[in-house]
DNA sequence: ACAAAATGAATGAACGTTCATTTTATACCG
DNA sequence: CGGTATAAAATGAACGTTCATTCATTTTGT
């Protein structure tokens, strides 16, 4: 039996595992949305995964797991968009974009599958600590993208960055939910206005109403 | 055992059946905001009603029925906020008022609440049905604020009160989202921003920027 | 005497997770 | 090349809980 020891074989298909943990992943967040975190069973998942509950645990230690594994790969997917973002000329114009892009383009489902991650973290403390991370992410990211505005003159100077991003983040949040809920709604209209109030009080100067030093 | 027939009595302590319902509604919203509707299990709901199992089934048919039976006690609450409101002076000012008796004063219990709604509506039929009569209603109740404050002057000519309503409805969740989320979360600057952007743009006419027609 | 109100143990289905086992693929040796 | 050893990959039945709902029975109020 004792054979020679430490032969060792570390063998494993070399990008085989990445592989079916994105499998995996996409089979999870088709279940999720159909039919939430909660009434998705892990059979379901397997099931449309292909693949064996055990054999899936090897991949995801639980559940949860799984939702993380979501968040982080949408995050990912995020973070480009922000830093092409960055590079505009005319930032508001871009947001608008952006808003558009994730709000409209985007299939529903993702919507669903961030809605339902928000109620999950409002008692999930696993859950509720990967929505931070996000939520922290994008108020930074726009916070960022109205600096950058700010300094090649598509913003006026002086606004409080971090408190507008707040507002922005709010209403994609709104819209998120609203989709979310209601697959008919179109929110284009809404971004429209949005922005265009939202360039009122942003936009360079109008060049009105200064008090003379 | 044939008694006469049909003496009948249909007792039932007048107004103690109602009584019985809000007891089962305040348990169940109190349960289901701790540990989410679908953990919530009903035999905790039982036990926080003070009450036996078969009896709460006695008074709902099921745990969607509680669900229904939440929000419709909820939006009983806002009809008399807004009948309020259409009589204000300075609709907006009213209207930021509302935003912060909802998002602020409110416990957050709430918010939570209506969150869990909102994810659920997403897809169960039945939560989907009175999500939808709620959001109907508000953007109702708020365009009609809007159109009341452009008859009294505190709201300029010719906006859109319909897409106007839409965007506050958007907002209001997406703070009602974060704040679930996040406890520490302090809405009120973010809605006394909005609200100047808003008054920006709907605001009694500024006298600026007219084209001389 | 009687029915409404209330009880709570019982039911049966479903769930996330585990584990003893089998299959598959590769490395090593002659 | 062929055979064997090895461990990773994969299986799926089984486990122990938990849960919404039911119902035979008791209590309460009139």
């Amino acid at each position: 039996m004792n054979v020679h020891f430490i032969p060792a074989m570390p063998r494993l298909a070399p990008q085989s595992r990445a592989d079916r943990r994105t499998q995996i992943l996409d089979a999870a967040k088709t279940c999720f949305v159909r039919f939430g975190f909660h009434n998705a069973s892990m059979q379901q998942i397997c099931a449309a995964a292909g693949m064996s509950a055990g054999n899936l645990y090897r991949y995801f230690p639980s559940k949860d797991a799984l939702i993380e594994g979501i968040c982080e790969r949408d995050l990912g997917g995020a973070a480009e968009g922000f830093a092409e973002a960055r590079r505009a000329s005319d930032v508001l114009d871009v947001l608008e974009k952006m808003l558009v892009g994730y709000l409209w383009r985007r299939p529903r489902e993702d919507l669903c599958m961030w809605t339902e991650i928000s109620a999950e973290a409002a008692r999930n403390e696993a859950v509720n600590r990967i929505n931070r991370h996000i939520y922290d992410f994008i108020i930074k990211s726009v916070a960022d993208v109205l600096a950058q505005g700010i300094a090649n003159g598509s913003v006026r100077k002086g606004i409080d960055t971090h408190r507008q991003a707040t507002l922005l983040q709010a209403f994609f949040d709104g819209v998120m939910l609203r989709r979310a809920v209601m697959p008919e709604f179109d929110p284009r209209p809404a971004i429209r206005t949005m922005m265009a109030q939202v360039r009122g009080s942003l936009g360079p100067v109008a060049k009105k109403k200064s008090k003379p030093k």
